[in-house]
DNA sequence: TCGTCATTTCGCGCATTCACGAATTAACGG
DNA sequence: CCGTTAATTCGTGAATGCGCGAAATGACGA
C-alpha cells in the first residue's frame, strides 16, 4: 500500500452510492454478489452502477469474477486492513509504548 | 458513525496533501503538532494548510487545541477505529463464523 | 445462429473541489 | 499601544467528478 493507492481507495469510498455498495458487499459476504442484484437492492441504474463497480475494482476494494452470465463482486477485506495499516504507519514515531492502548494492529 | 460522517472522513483522506498531513500527525503522536510546523515540514502555504486542517477537523479526524500562540493539531485515532467498524459493520450478515480469520475487530 | 439478459462505453451538462495571493483577525511580548 | 507571528477568510480561475440515456459489447441457452 502506498500513498497513491490509498488515495484511490479513499476516493472510491468517499461517495454515497459507492460506500453503500461496498458496505452491502461486506454484509453479503466473501462469496460475492451479482452486479445486477446490487443494482436492484440499492436502486441504481445499470450504467451508473457499472461505473461505480469499476471504480471500486480499480481501487482494489472489490474483486470481480464471472460466473455464467453474471459477474460476482466481493469485498476485499484485506484491502481495508492494508488501508488502516498505511494510515497508522509509524504511529507515535514507532514508539510502541506511546501507542499502547489505542487498539492498533501488530 | 453514520454514512454521512464516514463520507466526510473518507473525502478528507482522499487528497494527497491532507493524507500526508494526517499521516504526519499520526507519526508525531497524540501530543499534537503546531500547524505552522506541519506546513514547514510538508512545504504547504499557510492559507492552503489552514483549509486542509479545517477539513480534517470538520471530518472529526483531528483535534485542535490552542497552546499560547500556536494551535496544536493531533490525530483522533478513535475516529479511524470508528471508520473501520462502520465499514465492516454486519460483515457476512453478522455470521461470525463466516468472518473468522479475517482479522476483524470484536 | 438468434434472441435475450448482463454489463460496459460514450457524451452531455452540471456541481464541486483545488491552490494561492491578498486582506483580515487573533494572541502574545515589550 | 505597537510590532510580530500564527492562523483564517475570501475571491478567482482551472480541473475533476457526477448521473444517466443511448448505443455497443459479451455470454449464454435453445
Amino acid at each position: 500500500m502506498n500513498q497513491s493507492s490509498a488515495i484511490d481507495a479513499f476516493s472510491a469510498l468517499a461517495h454515497d452510492t459507492r460506500l453503500e455498495i461496498f458496505r452491502l458487499l461486506v454484509q453479503r459476504g466473501p462469496k460475492g454478489t451479482p452486479a445486477m442484484e446490487v443494482g436492484r437492492l440499492l436502486d441504481i441504474k445499470p450504467s451508473t452502477l457499472s461505473g461505480h463497480l469499476a471504480t471500486l475494482k480499480r481501487a482494489g476494494l472489490v474483486s470481480a469474477e464471472r460466473q455464467h452470465r453474471e459477474i460476482q463482486y466481493a469485498p476485499r477485506l484485506d484491502a481495508v486492513n492494508g488501508l488502516v495499516r498505511f494510515l497508522l504507519e509509524d504511529c507515535c514515531g514507532g514508539d510502541r509504548d506511546a501507542c499502547a492502548g489505542l487498539g492498533l494492529p501488530d
